[in-house]
DNA sequence: GGGCTGACAGATTTTGCAATCTGTCAGCCG
DNA sequence: CGGCTGACAGATTGCAAAATCTGTCAGCCC
């Protein structure tokens, strides 16, 4: 057992031994010691760094999830639409969603459960989520594309309604090659009742 | 092991012993044995009637969503205008199976897990649902209450973003006390995006 | 001295065997 | 006869011992 130690041991390197231990592992084989097995030291080690495995596995969801949206903030900034900009969001969203799970389902089953376990991470996350379209449609409002009551409660509206394209629960549905006109009818609905009238 | 046979067997018994049986014990543990002692007969009994355990549990769960959605046609069917019946019919839908999750939670689960394993069964049942929003809207559309190019396609759109209202991979959302309002919320904008303009 | 190790207690998970269950069928019984 | 029984083979599940894992900490080593 001898260490491969090339560098000092930083949070950094204990997540990606981590990742690496789940993708080969999963989440219900992979120890900490297999963590720190692949970085060369003892798992008392790993335990400076992080207060428990379950801080562990939080801080992998975390980091995933953040990939995940990473290119959402560049769609909810973007100059076209409102209209457009919601559409496209939305699809963005369930097309990096469906990408990630059909392209690795086992992995992707992985990380869902990692995410399952960290309810504090999730909630923050949605909360970032439903705050991105609330200013779609805030911007909407103002350019009169949108006629809106109360933005925040028709952000949660759409986003709720479109559960069923980001909710890894439904992610065995995603396979269906109808789900992208699935998504679009639901979104032509949505929109039709964000409009004025 | 004295038979209490007070009269003979039929798929109706052993249906009714099957659901005391899974009521009591729970989908993981209820055996066929365990239901053919309920009726006093032999478990070879059982399989003169139902093929197959697995035949069994998906009649089941067949009666069991027949129970669930048994409010639903009379809304279907009523006077009211269609955008009142629309929001009644997704709020019965909803209140039903709330209901059920809420009073017996874990009953409810045992049932949810049997219905899963029935997909055929599932598909017949979600298709009768989604021909019955089809038909409010057919009605909304002929009264001038809505306006839709695609009835089909609407009425499914309808079913897909409130599927976290009637989805049991949801049901833990249903205790929160603002879910109704979550309801409203989606209602509202799905029946402005039916409206014509 | 500060990060790291490795042994340890208690909790959790694997393992392999025993018990139970599913589905069948030859024959019994009314 | 026609529905029912009970024994049986193969598959599945439960259980208790053995192995492994988590989290801690006294002490080592650089």
């Amino acid at each position: 057992m001898v260490p491969m130690a090339d560098t000092t041991l930083t949070p950094e390197r204990i997540l990606e031994a981590a990742e690496e231990v789940l993708r080969r592992f999963g989440p219900g084989k992979a120890t900490v010691v297999d963590v720190a097995r692949v970085l060369g030291v003892s798992h008392g080690s790993v335990y400076r760094h992080f207060a428990s495995k379950t801080a562990l596995r939080e801080a992998v969801a975390d980091r995933w999830l953040d990939r995940v949206h990473a290119d959402l903030p560049a769609v909810t900034a973007g100059t076209a639409p409102a209209a457009e900009r919601l559409r496209s969001w939305l699809h963005t969203l369930h097309g990096t969603k469906r990408a990630t799970a059909l392209d690795d389902p086992e992995l992707f089953a992985t990380y869902v459960a990692l995410v399952a376990e960290a309810s504090t991470v999730i909630a923050a996350s949605l909360d970032g989520l439903v705050a991105q379209l609330a200013r779609i449609i805030a911007d909407g409002v103002e350019s009169g594309e949108f006629a809106v009551d109360d933005v925040p409660r028709s952000a949660r509206a759409v986003f709720y309604a479109t559960v069923r394209f980001h909710d890894p629960t439904h992610s065995a549905q995603w396979a269906d090659p109808d789900i992208e006109q699935q998504l679009d009818a639901v979104c032509d609905l949505l929109l039709d009742g964000l409009r004025p009238r």
